[in-house]
RNA sequence: GGGCUUGUAGCUCAGGUGGUUAGAGCGCUACACUGAUAAUGUAGAGGUCCGUGGUUCGAGUCCACGCAGGCCCA
C-alpha cells in the first residue's frame, strides 16, 4: 500500500470525489447517527427563501455555520440539523404580481385567491434545486431530505398554536399603527412601495410655526414648526430635546404685534429673527415695523421643559387622554423648525410612540358605528366635529379635477391661527414629500388598525435574557440588538395580503365576541357548532389548506350564537421563522422529545441584517412565551461585498457567481478564504484573487509537504505499523514541532470553542507554512532522503505523519473536502485511525507532557540568530553554500547561553557557519548600549520621564558597567536624585568592532567573514556538489543510481579543493569515484563563479 | 436624522492593560537555492496608523468633535 501520490492537484475534482465518498457511504448521517446518545448540540437554520438563486455570501453564511457544527460532532457531540425553507410573504407575492402582470388589487378580481396562491406554491420553491446543489457543493451539512417547510400544514398549525398561547395570555391585541396610507387609493402602503423611485418629490406646502400658550403665564409660548399645519388639532404635545439648550426671547408677533415671550431652541434663533434688529431696543418697537427687536430673557435645558402645560392650540375635540404637556423626543434635532415638535399621535409614528411612552393621550372622535377614529376620514376629509373646515380635504390634491378650493386647509389654518395671535410665522416651504405610486397624490400618515403581540410588556425580560445571549461580535448584542430592545414597541403582526399564514381569530360582527383558534382539532369543533347553528353547511375535511382563501370561508358562531368571521389579516412572516423552534418539529402535536432535546439552541448564525428580523423573532416567541432564550450562541456575520467595497447586486453586475467560484477554485479554498481573511462579523471584501492565493500558498504548502512526505514514505516502505519512537528518541526539531503541534491543538480548540473560526484557520495556516513547511520540513529534508530506514528516519517520518493527520483533523471544519482527502490519503497506508471519515474522528486532544515552551523559545532563537546571519551574508554578497568559520554571540544570560547552545547544529547548518562562540564582558570586545525601560521609569517617574532618558541615553560605557555591577546609579534629574537598578534599562549590545554586525532587540550577532583557503575549497566543493546533483537530474537519473565522475585537471586551487574534499563529494552524488583527469575532451563545462570545470559524468 | 460598525504599507489583515525601530502575507525589486522543483528561501523598498483638537512625561492605542465607507432603522 502507497501513499497516494499526486501531479498537479485539482482542488475541484477533490471535492467531487470526496462529495461522492460522503454520499456512497453516507458519511453525514453517520456523523449523527454515530454520536446517538451522546450529549446533543442543538444549531438552528434561518430557513432562506427559495424563490430567488444563492448568491456568493450564501456560502459565506453557510460555511461559518457548517464549521461549527462539524466542530461539536469532532467533539462528542451529537449534532441534528434540519434544513428548512422560507415559503412565505411579501417578496414571493411581488414576484407572482410582476409575473402575472397584476397588481394588488387584481388579486380576487382577474385572478381569483384560490389561483393566486397556487401559483405563489409554486414559484416559491422555483430555484429549490439550485439551493440544494449548492448546500452539496460548498459541503455545507444539514438535513435536505427532511426540511421544515413553512406553508405546510402541520407547520401553520404550530404556529396557530403559538399564536394561541399568545392570545390567552393577553399578548395579542388589536390597535393601530400610523402608517403610509393613500386615500386616494384607500390603501395603506408598504415601505417596499415607499421605496420605489419617484414617490419622494418636491412640493411646496405651507408651513406654520404655532405659538402654544403655556398654561398660567401671561403672552409666554412655546413654537413649534409643522409642514403638515392640518394636523395641528390633532396636537397633544410638545417634544424636546433632553439635552437641547432651549431659550426664552421676549420680542412681538409680526401678525399682530402684540407683546411675546417666545420659547425656542437656542441655535433656531438665527433663523426666526432678523440680526440686523439685535441692536433695536424693545421699547422702541412700533406695531407694523418690519424690524422687530427681540431680546432672550432666559435659558433652559430641554429636561427642564419636560412636563410644562400649555394650553390646546385649536380646541375643536377633547383629547382621550392626558394631553397638552411638554414630553422628551430622542429624535428631535435642531437642524430645521424651533426644536420643538408638534406631536399629533394620529398622523405621525414618532409621534405615536413618544406620545405613548410619555402617557400622552390623541385626538379622537366616534364614527357612525361607534369606533374610534382621527379626525380625517379615510377619503381624507376633516370630519363633522371640525367646525368650519368640516368636509374639507386636508391636502388639494384629493379634491377632483376643478373642485379644489382656492385656499387650500394649510392655507386657512394658517390664516385663522394668525388671527387668532396664534402663529408665529407662515411660509411656503419646499420638500421632500411621498407620494403614492399609482394616484400620484400625497401619502398620509394615517391610523390603521392591526394585530400586535404585546412585546413591550415582557421588554424588561426580553433585555435581561438577552444578556446571557452569547453574541459573536458583543457589540451587536449590546449595541443594535440591545438598543432594539430597549426601545421596544408592539410587534405588528398584520399584514394585508395573500400568501401567508391567516391569522386564526374570528370576531363577531359587532366586535363584541371573539375566538383565537390553536389546533385544528379545535377549528373543526368550532365548525361543528356552526353547523349546527346552520351557518355553515358541512364541517372541513382532514385536505383542509389553512391558507387564504379556505379560511375565509370559514364561519364560525359565538357563545350568544352570532355569526363570526376571520380577521383577514395575514400575520408577518417573521413569526413564521421566529417560530421554527417549535414548528419545524409540529410542537407540540409530535416529537417532543425531539425538542425538549433541541431546545434552546446551542448555536445560529446569520448575517447582522437579520438583528431585528429573525434573531428578534426567536428571542420574542422564546422569551414570551417559554420564558427562555431560543439560543445561546449567535455569530451575526457581515455583508460579502464586492472587491472594491461595493454592495453585490445582480443589477449592477459585480455578483460572484457561487457556482462558478466552487467550480473553479474549490469549495475548500473558498471556504479557507472567506473565514481567514477577516472575522465573519466584519464585511467581507470577496476577492477572487484572495481565494486563489489561499489556495496557491495554504492548500498548495499543505499539498507540498504531503507529497514530500509521500514521495520518501513510499520509497521506503514507511506504514507506522510498529509503534511511536519515544520522544527521547527524536531529535530536537522532532521535539520542537510536536510541542507546537500541541499548543497549536490547544488554541484551536480554544478558538472554535470561543466561536472565533478566523483565529483557528490562522492559527492552522500559520502553523502549516511558518513551522511546518519553511522551518521543519526544509531543515530536515536530508533525514528523508539519505541513508537507510533507520530510527532517525522512521521519527522523522512519524513526526511528519503525526503533524500532517492532526492539520487534517483540525482543518476539517473549515476545509471539509481536502482535509478528508488528506486524512483518507495519509490513513488509507497507516491504518491508525479506525474512522472513515475525518469528520467522525474524534477532535486531538492536546498532550501537555509534549508542550516545552523552553524549546520553542529555543527554537525561536536559532531562527533569529539564522536570519540575522542571512542578513549579514547577503550584506557582504557570500552566498551560504560558502562555508564560514564562525559567529560570535554576546550572552545576555545564563538562558540564552543554554537555549542557544541546544540548537547549536541547527543553526550551524541552516546557515552553513562552522562555530558559534559566545562572548561575554570580560572578553573586552563588545560595546554595550543602554536604553531607558520607559514602561517601568515611566509609570514611577511620570513627568520626569524626558529628563531621565535624555541621561541615560548619554551614559558612557563606564557608567553602564557601574550600574551593571553594583545593581545601582544614582543620577540627578532636576535636583532630585533618582536610584537607577538594571530593572530600569535595557542593555544591549550595538556592535563589535571589526566585526560584521547584525541585531534585533537584544539579540546581536557578529559574522566572521575572513575566508580561508580551506573554506574557500570547501565552497568550491559544495559548488561542485551541486553542479553535479544538476547534472544527474538533467542525465534522468534515479536518486539511488550511482555514477562516476572525471573532472578535467583545473587550477591548482580548485584541484586542491577536490583532493580534499573528495569523500564529501562522492558521499553527496552517490559517486563510486571522483578522478581528476589531464584532459576530458567530451565533458560539460560547469561555471562556477569565476572558475570553469570540464566535468563528465557516467553512470 | 438615530443606533451599530469599519478606517494601519499598492492590496488583505495583526497590533491585551498607553511606553520610544508600528508588524505579517500578497504584490513589487534584488539575490540565493535547484533531490519539495508548475516548488523553496533571504533581503530591500514601501506608513501624515482617516482628520482636528484634548488628556499625558509619552497616543495607532484613551476622550471629544468631525470626515469617509457599510448595515439597520427613521
Amino acid at each position: 500500500m502507497k501513499y497516494k501520490e499526486y501531479k498537479g492537484l485539482n482542488y475541484a475534482e477533490v471535492a467531487d470525489n470526496i462529495l461522492k465518498y460522503w454520499q456512497d457511504n453516507k458519511i453525514f448521517e453517520k456523523s449523527v447517527d454515530s454520536r446517538e446518545g451522546n450529549e446533543t448540540f442543538t444549531f438552528y437554520e434561518g430557513p432562506p427563501s427559495a424563490n430567488g438563486t444563492p448568491g456568493i455570501h450564501h456560502v459565506m453564511a453557510r460555511a461559518v455555520k457548517d464549521i461549527f457544527c462539524r466542530y461539536k460532532t469532532l467533539k462528542g457531540f451529537q449534532v441534528k440539523r434540519k434544513g428548512g425553507w422560507d415559503t412565505h410573504g411579501l417578496p414571493v407575492e411581488l414576484q407572482v404580481e410582476k409575473e402575472l402582470g397584476i397588481t394588488k388589487e387584481d388579486i380576487g378580481k382577474k385572478i381569483s385567491v384560490e389561483e393566486y396562491n397556487q401559483k405563489c406554491r409554486e414559484t416559491v420553491m422555483r430555484f429549490k434545486n439550485e439551493w440544494d446543489d449548492l448546500t452539496r457543493k460548498m459541503g455545507y451539512w444539514v438535513d435536505l431530505d427532511d426540511p421544515y417547510v413553512t406553508f405546510n400544514k402541520d407547520y401553520m398549525e404550530t404556529l396557530w398554536y403559538l399564536l394561541k398561547q399568545l392570545y390567552d395570555k393577553g399578548l395579542l391585541y388589536k390597535g393601530y399603527t400610523i402608517q403610509p396610507f393613500s386615500p386616494a387609493a384607500g390603501t395603506g402602503l408598504s415601505s417596499h412601495e415607499l421605496n420605489q423611485p419617484g414617490t419622494y418629490r418636491d412640493v411646496k406646502d405651507t408651513t406654520v410655526t404655532a405659538q402654544f400658550k403655556i398654561k398660567g403665564e401671561e403672552n409666554t409660548y412655546l413654537l413649534a414648526w409643522t409642514t403638515t399645519p392640518w394636523t395641528l388639532p390633532a396636537n397633544t404635545a410638545l417634544a424636546v430635546g433632553e439635552n437641547i439648550n432651549y431659550v426664552k426671547v421676549k420680542t412681538f408677533n409680526p401678525y399682530t404685534f402684540d407683546e411675546a415671550y417666545v420659547i425656542l431652541a437656542k441655535d433656531r434663533v438665527a433663523a426666526y429673527f432678523n440680526n440686523k434688529a439685535a441692536d433695536l431696543k424693545l421699547e422702541d418697537y412700533n406695531a407694523g415695523d418690519k424690524l422687530i427687536p427681540y431680546e432672550i430673557v432666559a435659558e433652559y435645558k430641554g429636561k427642564d421643559l419636560v412636563g410644562q402645560e400649555y394650553e390646546q392650540l385649536l380646541p375643536y375635540v377633547e383629547p382621550d387622554g392626558p394631553a397638552f404637556k411638554v414630553i422628551p423626543g430622542d429624535y428631535v434635532t435642531t437642524a430645521d423648525g424651533t426644536g420643538i415638535v408638534h406631536i399629533s399621535p394620529t398622523f405621525g409614528a414618532d409621534d405615536q410612540r413618544v406620545a405613548k411612552q410619555a402617557g400622552i393621550g390623541a385626538i379622537l372622535v366616534k364614527d357612525e358605528e361607534g369606533n374610534l377614529g382621527p379626525i380625517v376620514d379615510r377619503q381624507g376629509r376633516y370630519v363633522k366635529e371640525m367646525g368650519e373646515f368640516a368636509g374639507m380635504y386636508v391636502k388639494n390634491e384629493y379634491y377632483a379635477d376643478g373642485e379644489a378650493p382656492e385656499k387650500s386647509l394649510d392655507v386657512l389654518i394658517g390664516i385663522k391661527l394668525k388671527e387668532e395671535n396664534k402663529a408665529f410665522n407662515v411660509v411656503k416651504y419646499e420638500h421632500s414629500y411621498p407620494h403614492c405610486w399609482r394616484t400620484d397624490k400625497p401619502v398620509l400618515y394615517y391610523p390603521l388598525d392591526s394585530w400586535f403581540i404585546k412585546t413591550t410588556a415582557m421588554k424588561d425580560k426580553l433585555v435581561e435574557l438577552n444578556k446571557t445571549i452569547n453574541w459573536k461580535p458583543a457589540s451587536t448584542g449590546s449595541g443594535r440588538f440591545g438598543n432594539w430592545l430597549e426601545n421596544l414597541v408592539d410587534w405588528n403582526l398584520s399584514r394585508s395580503r395573500f400568501w401567508g399564514t391567516p391569522l386564526p381569530i374570528w370576531v363577531s360582527d359587532d366586535r363584541s365576541e371573539e375566538k383565537c383558534i390553536g389546533t385544528i382539532e379545535e377549528l373543526k369543533a368550532e365548525v361543528e357548532k356552526s353547523v349546527a347553528a346552520g351557518f355553515m353547511t358541512e364541517n372541513i375535511g382532514d385536505d383542509l389548506d389553512l391558507h387564504r382563501p379556505y379560511v375565509d370561508d370559514i364561519i364560525l358562531v359565538s357563545d350568544s350564537g352570532q355569526k363570526m368571521f376571520r380577521e383577514p389579516d395575514l400575520i408577518d412572516v417573521w413569526f413564521d421563522s421566529g417560530a421554527m423552534p417549535y414548528a419545524q418539529w409540529h410542537y407540540p402535536f409530535e416529537n417532543k422529545e425531539i425538542f425538549d432535546a433541541n431546545y434552546p439552541a446551542d448555536f445560529i448564525a446569520e448575517g447582522v441584517d437579520q438583528t431585528r428580523g429573525w434573531f428578534f423573532t426567536l428571542h420574542a416567541i422564546a422569551v414570551m412565551l417559554y420564558g427562555k432564550v431560543a439560543f445561546k450562541n449567535v455569530i451575526a456575520n457581515g455583508l460579502v461585498l464586492d472587491k472594491n467595497g461595493n454592495k453585490m447586486s445582480k443589477r449592477l453586475g459585480n455578483a460572484v457567481d457561487p457556482f462558478k467560484t466552487l467550480a473553479e477554485h474549490g469549495p475548500d479554498a473558498t471556504r479557507w478564504y472567506m473565514i481567514s481573511n477577516a472575522n465573519p462579523w466584519d464585511n467581507l471584501k470577496f476577492n477572487i484573487d484572495g481565494v486563489v492565493e489561499v489556495q496557491r500558498r495554504f492548500f498548495g504548502t499543505l499539498q507540498n509537504t504531503y507529497s514530500f512526505f509521500a514521495l520518501y514514505a513510499n520509497l521506503d516502505g514507511f506504514d507506522f505499523k510498529d509503534g511511536e519512537v519515544n520522544a527521547s528518541d527524536r531529535t530536537e526539531s522532532d521535539r520542537w514541532v510536536l510541542s507546537k503541534l500541541n499548543s497549536l491543538i490547544k488554541k484551536v480548540d480554544e478558538a472554535y470553542n470561543e466561536y472565533e473560526p478566523t483565529r483557528a484557520a490562522r492559527l492552522i495556516q500559520d502553523f502549516t507554512i511558518d513551522d511546518l513547511s519553511n522551518w521543519y520540513v526544509r531543515l530536515n529534508r536530508k533525514r528523508f532522503w539519505r541513508g537507510e530506514f533507520n530510527a532517525d528516519k522512521k521519527a522523522a517520518y512519524q513526526t511528519l505523519y503525526t503533524c500532517l493527520l492532526t492539520i487534517a483533523k483540525l482543518g476539517s471544519p473549515v476545509a471539509p473536502f481536502y482535509m478528508e482527502q488528506l486524512y483518507q490519503d495519509l490513513n488509507a497506508v497507516t491504518g491508525l485511525d479506525v474512522a472513515e471519515s475525518v469528520h467522525l474522528t474524534d477532535f486531538p486532544v492536546a498532550d501537555d507532557s509534549i508542550i516545552d515552551i523552553d524549546l520553542e523559545q529555543r527554537m525561536d532563537l536559532a531562527q533569529n540568530v539564522s536570519s540575522l546571519v542571512h542578513s549579514l551574508r547577503k550584506k557582504h554578497k557570500i552566498k551560504v553554500r560558502q562555508p564560514l568559520s564562525k559567529i560570535l554571540l554576546p550572552v545576555i544570560n545564563d538562558t540564552f547561553k543554554r537555549q542557544v547552545s541546544a540548537v547549536e547544529e541547527l543553526i550551524l547548518s541552516e546557515v552553513n557557519i562552522k562555530a558559534i562562540e559566545f562572548v561575554d564582558d570580560e572578553s573586552g570586545v563588545l560595546v554595550k548600549r543602554v536604553k531607558p525601560n520607559f514602561s517601568k521609569l515611566g509609570k514611577e517617574h511620570g513627568k520626569k520621564m524626558k529628563a531621565i532618558a535624555a541621561q541615560i541615553n548619554q551614559f558612557k560605557p563606564e557608567d553602564i558597567v557601574a550600574l551593571e555591577s553594583d545593581n545601582n546609579k544614582v543620577i540627578d534629574v532636576e535636583g532630585e536624585e533618582i536610584a537607577l537598578t538594571l530593572e530600569d534599562v535595557e542593555i544591549t549590545y550595538q556592535d563589535i568592532p571589526g566585526w560584521s554586525v547584525a541585531s534585533e532587540g537584544r539579540l546581536t550577532v557578529a559574522l566572521d567573514i575572513t575566508i580561508s583557503d580551506e573554506l574557500k575549497k570547501e565552497g568550491i566543493a559544495r559548488d561542485l556538489v551541486n553542479r553535479v546533483q544538476n547534472l544527474r537530474k538533467d542525465m534522468g537519473l534515479e536518486v539511488q543510481d550511482k555514477i562516476k565522475i572525471n573532472i578535467e585537471k583545473n587550477t591548482d586551487l580548485v584541484n586542491a579543493a577536490l583532493e580534499a574534499n573528495r569523500e564529501y563529494i562522492c558521499n553527496e552524488t552517490q559517486a563510486l569515484s571522483l578522478d581528476i583527469i589531464e584532459s576530458l575532451s567530451d565533458g560539460s563545462e560547469l561555471e562556477m563563479d569565476e572558475h570553469k570545470l570540464k566535468v563528465k559524468i557516467e553512470a
